[in-house]
DNA sequence: CAAGATTTATCTATCGGAAGATAGGCAACC
DNA sequence: GGTTGCCTATCTTCCGATAGATAAATCTTG
C-alpha cells in the first residue's frame, strides 16, 4: 500500500469518525493529503470504495488489538474495553463503526455490511473468550454506547466511569 | 404548534433517525410533507435550528415517558428499557441523539448541546431511581448500544439479547 | 543495454446536480 | 390592513464524478 494511499485512508478513518458518511468529502481529504480530490478517485473511484476500505482496515486492526491481547492471557472483557478506551483517548475519537453505524440508513450496502461485521467479528471473540451470545451482546453493547456518551461530552472519564463495572 | 410544523418535524426526526445530521436536506423534508423546500425556511430558519428543535422535542417525550413509567411503579431500569423499546420497534430507528451523537464533529453547537442534555437527563432520571452514578452510566451506555446494533443488524432481537441481563 | 511501449500517479478543468439560504410575490384570515 | 403561510425563482457554494493531459516510472523487446 503506498504511502499516499495510507494518507487518503487515515484522513477519510479521522474524518469519518468524527462527522460520519455524510459528513466527509474527497475533497477534504484531498486537502488534508496535499493532493487534489481527482487524485483520491484514482486511488478510490467511489465515496463508498473509500469508506469501505477504512472500515475493512480498521476491523481487521482492532479486532486483531483484542485478540493479541487475549492471546497474551489477559480477561476478554478487558481486552476489548481497553482496545475501546484507547480508540477514544489516543484518536479522540468515536468508534468508526459506531460513527458509520449510527446512520445506517446513509450507507451504500457494501459499508453498511462492512459494519455489520464489525459488530459480529466482536461478538464472537467475547463469545470465544467464554461469554454466553447475551453476555456477549451486552458488553459489546456497553462499550459502544459508552464510548459514544464519552465522545459526546467530550470527556474520556465519561466512559471509564460507564464501563467501570464490566465483567 | 400547526399541523405542518409538527409534520416537518415528524419527517425531519424520521430522516435524523435513519440517516443522521448531514444525511437529510430540505428538499427532502418538504417532498416527505408535500410543501417546499423555502416554506420549511419559513418555520425553521436554519438546519441546525430545526434539528435542535426536533431534538428538544425528542428529549422533551423520551425523558417524560420513562418518567411516567417510573412514577408508576415500574422499575427504574425496566421502564428505560422499555422506552428504548419501543424507540427501536415503533419507529424501527436508531435513538435520535444517538444518530446525531455518533456524528458530534458535524454538529452545530446548538444541536450538540441538546444531544448532551439528552444523555445528561437519562442518567439523571436513573440516579433518581436509585442507581449509583457509574450504574446509571453504564445502563444508558449499554441500551444506547444495544440500539444501534440493533439498527445496524436491522434485527430488534440484538436489542433484546443485549440488554436481557441489565438490573 | 537501449528504445519504444505501457502503466502509474498526479494534475487541470469541468460536468450535472443538490445543497442551504434568501428575496419577493400572492392569497387567506383575523 | 397587517400577519401568516406558502409559493416561485434564484443565488452561491459545494458535492461526487469524469475527461483528458502530462510526467515519471516500469516493463518489453530487438
Amino acid at each position: 500500500m503506498s504511502e499516499t494511499v495510507k494518507a487518503i485512508m487515515d484522513a477519510a478513518e479521522h474524518r469519518i469518525r468524527a462527522a460520519g458518511y455524510s459528513g466527509f468529502s474527497f475533497r477534504e481529504i484531498a486537502a488534508d493529503v496535499g493532493v487534489k480530490s481527482a487524485s483520491v478517485h484514482y486511488h478510490f473511484p467511489t465515496k463508498s470504495a473509500l469508506a469501505a476500505a477504512v472500515a475493512r482496515r480498521y476491523n481487521a486492526r482492532v479486532v486483531e488489538k483484542a485478540d493479541a491481547a487475549i492471546a497474551a492471557g489477559q480477561d476478554v472483557v478487558q481486552a476489548w474495553r481497553t482496545v475501546f478506551r484507547s480508540a477514544l483517548e489516543q484518536d479522540a475519537r468515536m468508534c468508526l463503526c459506531g460513527s458509520l453505524g449510527a446512520t445506517v440508513g446513509d450507507l451504500t450496502p457494501d459499508v453498511a455490511q462492512e459494519v455489520r461485521q464489525f459488530f459480529d467479528a466482536g461478538v464472537a471473540s467475547l463469545v470465544a473468550g467464554g461469554l454466553t451470545e447475551e453476555c456477549a451482546a451486552q458488553v459489546f453493547a456497553t462499550l459502544e454506547g459508552a464510548i459514544l456518551m464519552a465522545s459526546v461530552q467530550g470527556d474520556p472519564e465519561v466512559f471509564e466511569h460507564a464501563t467501570a463495572h464490566l465483567r
